[in-house]
DNA sequence: GCCAACGTTGGC
DNA sequence: GCCAACGTTGGC
């Protein structure tokens, strides 16, 4: 099963609200790349380290999985919605969404500080620099390093 | 609030 | 197709 990170701002959705929710689908998503893994990659079971940015401190704050693969992002089409994007439409739709559950917050979420100074996890994608993207593909060898340090 | 990094837009 | 201007992200 594949393993991905999906960065929030918990100021506008944090792992509380999807405990809260137990489910949620993931919009709003504007950037290409990411659209890209949402729409073609992310899979029904997969991994979602669930990561709080713009946060004190931003840390890996909980486990989802997903649920239901990529389908259009209504959020697009509907112009009084802040993402909406008239670039889309129904019979085009340029932006997708994954349909994710609440599986776990974690006691010890890892900190942005604490991933920085692990080994084995050099080379994940939130660690370089100018990483901003807000889907991250993270390799299993790095899915359970975090998991276990959330864990421990 | 600052600002580096980076994506997008639009004039040419 | 180039690239400057602009907007956004997100750590600090």
């Amino acid at each position: 099963m594949a393993c991905w990170l999906f960065k929030s701002e918990p100021s506008v959705y944090s792992i509380d609200d999807l405990r809260r929710e137990r489910r949620t689908f993931w919009d709003g998503v504007r950037n290409y790349q990411a659209r890209n893994f949402l729409r073609d990659a992310i899979a029904v079971g997969d991994d979602v380290l669930f990561y709080h940015s713009n946060a004190q401190p931003p840390a890996v704050a909980g486990l989802a999985r997903v649920v239901k693969a990529g389908s259009p992002d209504a959020t697009a089409l509907d112009p009084k919605h802040d993402h909406y994007d008239p670039k889309s439409s129904r019979e085009n739709p340029i932006w997708y969404g994954v349909d994710i559950a609440f599986v776990e917050e974690f006691e010890n979420p890892p900190s942005l500080e604490t991933l920085r100074g692990v080994t084995g996890l050099a080379k994940m994608a939130l660690l370089q620099k100018g990483s901003r993207l807000s889907i991250q593909p993270v390799t299993p060898a790095e899915c359970r390093i975090v998991l276990a340090l959330a864990r421990g």
